[in-house]
DNA sequence: TAGATTGTTAATCGATTAACAATC
DNA sequence: TAGATTGTTAATCGATTAACAATC
């Protein structure tokens, strides 16, 4: 049974969506082939990647869609919150402290910091927004351990240096550079530019398709989220 | 010599922009050591990436830093710009449309749509703001052929259908679903929930490590760019 | 020369895919 | 039973890593 696979972990979370969806429907049960259609994976994929999170199916039935739900929640860490603070409210930052979606990873952004005087003792998108000068003292009072970075790359190494000497143990890093940290701190980043760069090589690629030498055939193909854009650190 | 992979392309980004630092430095070669120590990244790993480029290195010297970057630049097809529109100026909308980076990546956002008549006709970060009435319209009248897509998930598909409609064919989808679309229209999707999940398994071994019990020996292996979290379409 | 580097070939590792047995 | 499904084992494919020759 394979046990840390990324790419399957990186599944994952789609196949949660789609649950959570079903279950709102009332659906009882669900079979791979189904998640299969929903989602442009093949089955063999969601059987291999669900397998890993322990969970059983049922032959001929498929799984039981809650049962599946909390499989997966436990096996991600999500069925608890994670308690985050975020650094850089930003346009990026801001964006991010808008995003109602993490509820549904388990992240709760208990407050952003900034150096805006603007900004620092507001409420932006109902979070409360601190002075970045309270940020060591707050990280150590609320012993939070992860840290959602989106300052601009030029103060982003002394920010992470900071709040990992305040106990921060994990950095989501929305920042685009390389952070330099201890072993023990693991740091997650977002990589946006891999992203779009493998978007353009395959517009690149283009293969003179356009819109009227096209087939009619059902689409698909179109996702294949065996990678991402947001890079991760070793383990 | 390989031609297209995903994880190598993923990386090609960052040799970029430490390259353009290397240049703006006035550095005029740089070897694959150097930047593994920059990027974390195994040397072997950068030489092997760089080759799919065609990028030419000479022995105990390294890599011209000017030619280096054509290279990549070429290669991912950012030497000229992509004209793209950015569809949703939400939260996350918003962001994007302030984020200068883009730039580095070849990408040029000529214009956003909206519903929301607050923003409509406004500019938004230097970008103007139309309706998202027109946006069929515009689609084919600048023959702009890539959108960034950061409308709520519930009109995602509506929207998609209609761009592709209008001409689209390539899709930077920031929505969190999966789009029907025909198969010569590509679409890259934005995978933050899996980048996320990633993060989360791994705070969650944890294997004991807390600040007291660690080694103070260098910082490394916190980022490896292999993965990453947004989610690409099949070629 | 010794040493730092590129570049090439082979080996290993890991993920996906295929085949098929088992289930009811 | 036939058929839809899970689950397991083996095969294939692709990416990383290792080893080392070549260069100056």
């Amino acid at each position: 049974m394979k046990m840390n696979k990324s790419p399957s972990i990186k599944r994952l979370p789609f196949y949660l969506h789609e649950l959570r969806v079903l279950a709102n429907d009332g659906k009882k049960s669900v079979s791979t082939t189904y998640l299969s259609n929903l989602l442009e994976i093949e089955a063999i994929v969601i059987r291999k990647d669900l397998e890993m999170t322990g969970a059983k199916g049922e032959p001929r039935v498929g799984y039981n869609v809650l049962k599946l739900i909390e499989r997966i929640q436990k096996f991600l860490g999500w069925a608890s919150s994670y308690d985050a603070y975020l650094i850089g409210a930003g346009s990026l930052g801001t964006a991010l402290l808008g995003y109602e979606g993490f509820t549904d990873y388990g992240l709760n952004i208990r407050a952003a910091f900034d150096i805006d005087p603007k900004k620092v003792d507001h409420i932006i998108h109902n979070k409360p927004v601190y002075d970045i000068q309270s940020l060591k003292e707050s990280i150590e009072e609320s012993g939070i351990k992860l840290a959602i970075l989106c300052v601009p790359t030029s103060v982003a190494q002394v920010v992470t240096d900071i709040i990992i000497s305040a106990g921060i143990t994990a950095i989501w890093n929305y920042s685009y550079c390389t952070l330099q940290v201890p072993d023990y701190v693991v740091v997650q980043r977002v990589n946006l530019a891999g992203n779009f760069a493998l978007l353009s090589m395959r517009m690149a690629e283009g293969k003179g398709a356009t819109k009227s030498s096209v087939s009619a055939r059902k689409n698909q193909n179109t996702t294949d989220p065996t990678s991402s854009d947001i890079i991760e650190s070793k383990a």
